[in-house]
DNA sequence: ATGGCTGTTATCCG
DNA sequence: CCGGATAACAGCCA
């Protein structure tokens, strides 16, 4: 998915825009991303409602509205998720509704669309998914000590561990490489046995991973028609502009199977952890 | 063209 | 409990 970085982006190109509007007429497509909803009953729901405040937890987007009066004041909490391709961009209403759409609805004089290819995402009043949920990277919660604590007992690779959500939320399988490598610690590494100098490194580096990807996200001018293709990793359709860096660009190792490491010129390895890639340069993440 | 790959996570097993 | 494997899905690329 869109990790951490992206959903802060479109949060806030999207915050507001939406907040204050009102959801008309909405039209439920795939049944799966809104589960354990049910169509009609979640449409129904939504039918009238104000967006309050649009926020995040982790990689989800949190839609808070407020039910209309005529449905007696309440409240209603919608947790959104891009899974792997998600997006959620608003457009105009003359324009046709996009393939692999799963809900849209009307939003005072616009179009609210979430697109999802592969259908991983979520948009539902289940919110769960919150529950497990470890710090944020910038909570302070979230120290050398509490990290070391937390995978002391671990003997899982410390990539595998830093993608459960549990631990600090946010990361996936690209800013996990690259803050691996901006910390100078092997993927395989067991994550019991880091020392606490490498936890030291390795709370700032994700911090500052996800910290510039959202600069760098929040500095791109984009467009919200949802007609772009890619515009590298941010997710909402670009206006066709297409300035954006290629992402394999932007990174130390993610992706960079093969070419030389941008620090010490060895050549970037690819392996599987947990049936995924794992990218890392083998002499600037040597194993201590 | 067939198979392997993809930014996620829930669930099912041993 | 823990951890590995699989499933959910569509598209792209070699």
């Amino acid at each position: 998915m869109p990790e951490l970085p992206e959903v802060e982006v479109l949060l806030r190109h999207l915050k507001p825009q939406l907040e204050g509007r009102v959801i008309g007429s909405p039209c439920i497509l795939q049944a799966r991303p809104i589960r354990p909803d049910v169509p009609r009953s979640l449409a129904s729901a939504l039918q009238g409602c104000r967006i309050n405040t649009l926020s995040r937890r982790s990689k989800f987007l949190i839609f808070d509205l407020a039910t209309p009066p005529e449905r007696g004041r309440g409240s209603l909490r919608i947790l959104g998720h891009l899974g792997m391709t998600g997006r959620m961009f608003l457009q105009p209403l003359d324009v046709p509704i996009p393939k692999h759409t799963v809900l849209h609805f009307s939003a005072t004089g616009e179009r609210f669309v979430f697109q999802d290819v592969r259908r991983f995402g979520r948009f539902t009043s289940d919110l769960s998914s919150l529950q497990d949920l470890g710090p944020e990277p910038w909570d302070a919660a979230f120290t050398p000590r509490y990290l070391r604590d937390l995978l002391q007992k671990s003997k899982q690779a410390i990539k595998v561990r830093l993608l459960d959500q549990s631990i600090v939320c946010g990361l996936g399988n690209i800013y996990v490489a690259e803050a691996l490598f901006r910390s100078g610690i092997d993927p395989r590494t067991a994550a019991g046995s880091l020392t606490q100098a490498q936890c030291e490194r390795l709370v700032p580096a994700i911090q500052n991973c996800l910290q510039e990807a959202v600069k760098l996200g929040a500095s791109l001018a984009l467009g919200f028609d949802g007609t772009g293709s890619r515009d590298g990793l941010f997710y909402y359709g670009s206006d066709g502009e297409e300035e954006a860096t290629p992402a394999p660009e932007r990174f130390q190792v993610y992706d960079r199977a093969g070419s030389p490491c941008r620090q010490c010129n060895s050549v970037i390895q690819r392996i599987v952890q947990a049936a995924r890639s794992t990218f890392y340069c083998p002499h600037c993440q040597r194993r201590r």
